[in-house]
DNA sequence: TGCCTGTATCTGCATATGCAGATATGAGAT
DNA sequence: ATCTCATATCTGCATATGCAGATACAGGCA
């Protein structure tokens, strides 16, 4: 039986992961903001007010944590997403800190017109992964950025 | 048995397959970020240096397509770089159009000096994964892009 | 030779990314 | 009441990312 069924084109590609997923996430990230090009977001964009429809309200550091994103990466994220009308944000009642985020009428009826869309590019994933490869990619994420947590 | 094994928990994420990887390489840059921070330079760079040595004197244009960069980015990326003194650029004998990247004899001693800091922070995503979902995953995006190529 | 088309790279614009340090508020101790 | 420490966010800086359009060169054809 074979041995060697190295992974690597030996020529060139140093076996780092995380240049692996930055390569990844360059190429698919190409794919769905063309995808949804159309609509005027971007995939951050998009994926912004899909967590915002489902945690509206939320404080901005919190979200940025479930984002994995730096807090000023989220600041600025959101600024032309507000010069859109898509998001609004209004001061927490007891902290004056906080600021709470929150998807807009507007940005609710973008996020659902632009669904058809974001579903074509990651049906176009699924079909190049196949479901299983898909799936199983789906949880190694998820169990990485679990054990990372923190 | 149970059904309804649900990758995601239903609170918050959506399903959105680009989000995860962006996720992923956002808080796995950061850890090799902060590995490699101590010898001056960024995983990017880590990386690039990695393929120059292998491919020493490669076109800007094929380098960019092997990295899934756009030509752009790797322009102004190569430009911190070539300030350090790490690589340097040729024009090609043959066609004056083509700019031909190499990698110095500081970027290679830079290179060397950084490998074991790179070593640690891809032990540490490895013990987070376990080795075989770690090997998964790199076979898996490799399969990814090559099915989403040209 | 001169023209047309394609290719390799660069510049301008806009967003993405995060670190360090600044600012403002909250909360507990004295 | 004030002092101190922790927390939430923002600004300044630097790199990362890629699209559209500009520029420069190569190669084929008349």
């Amino acid at each position: 039986m074979p041995r060697h069924t190295d992974i690597t084109p030996a020529t060139a590609t140093p076996a780092c992961t995380c240049l692996r997923l930055r390569k990844a996430s360059r190429r698919v990230t190409q794919i769905y903001d063309q995808a949804l090009d159309a609509h005027g977001l971007t995939v951050t964009q998009y994926g912004l007010l899909g967590y915002l429809k489902a945690l509206d309200g939320i404080a901005l550091g919190e979200l940025a944590e479930r984002l994995v994103m730096d807090p000023t990466t989220l600041t600025r994220t959101l600024r032309p997403m507000e010069k859109q009308g898509w998001v609004a944000s209004t001061p927490d009642k007891d902290d004056a800190r906080t600021r709470r985020v929150h998807i807009t009428a507007t940005g609710l009826a973008t996020y659902r017109s632009a669904e058809p869309a974001w579903r074509k590019a990651q049906e176009k994933i699924a079909t190049a992964l196949g479901e299983s490869d898909h799936k199983a990619l789906a949880r190694t994420i998820d169990h990485l950025l679990t054990a990372l947590a923190t």
